[in-house]
DNA sequence: GGGACATTCAACCAAACGGTTGACCATTGT
DNA sequence: ACAATGGTCAACCGTTTGGTTGAATGTCCC
């Protein structure tokens, strides 16, 4: 649906370490962005910006309740760069055999 | 075995238009330099820019047989990321969604 | 050998990136 | 009221990126 619109900032989001790292820290839980910063050796404002561009590649959404800006993890964006790279390689034998299964094994309601 | 260099490079490579529809190109069968090059409206030296950085990144690979540099996908490289990305939500129903919109289209993706 | 073709190299440029610091709101707690 | 906390904003800085040109290199063909 919301597809290809954002490819270039979600790739070019994901494509720098740190926040691939926030990324995972925020797989286990929401966090405020001075929770996020902690672990890091740089300023709570690079974290911040970091912060910024995954919100606007929309992997993360920020909602600001009392003065605590909680980040969450959107795995939506993540599910869009999933499915363009569908098309490379994982399909030519692997993913038949799998789907063919799918097919075999799974009549009702995909999962 | 995927040769693949650091998940920045690739994901950074993954990060510009220009070169995802390189890609895609690439994913219909294997070309010589000039020929990627054609549809872009930029200089040869741009495009031959973008296929080194594809190249770095272990997406592609180049062999020069005679005056043409061919130019072909190598789809293992983005299984790395895709393995990264797994962490983050069970993308199973969202392949499958995709590789029936696969073989709907009976095409690869052209972003 | 000479010329057309395929591609890269080198120098340059504007814009974007990743980081810093310090000032600047809000909100919370005493 | 005041101070501490949470976070962003603004300006700046060095490096990287994406593009341009023009020259250079190598290869094929007559």
């Amino acid at each position: 649906m919301a597809m290809t619109n954002s490819l270039d900032s979600t790739f070019a989001a994901l494509g720098d370490a740190t926040r691939r790292a926030i990324l995972a820290m925020l797989l286990e839980d929401d966090m405020a962005v001075t929770d996020v910063a902690e672990p890091f050796q740089m300023s709570l404002a690079a974290i911040s910006k970091h912060l910024m561009i995954l919100t606007r590649a929309g992997l993360i959404s920020q909602e600001k309740r009392g003065r605590v800006n909680w980040c969450k993890l959107e795995p939506d964006a993540m599910r869009d760069v999933s499915i363009w790279m569908q098309g490379f390689g994982q399909f030519e034998a692997v993913n038949l055999d799998a789907f063919e299964r799918f097919l075999e094994n799974e009549l009702g309601p995909a999962p």
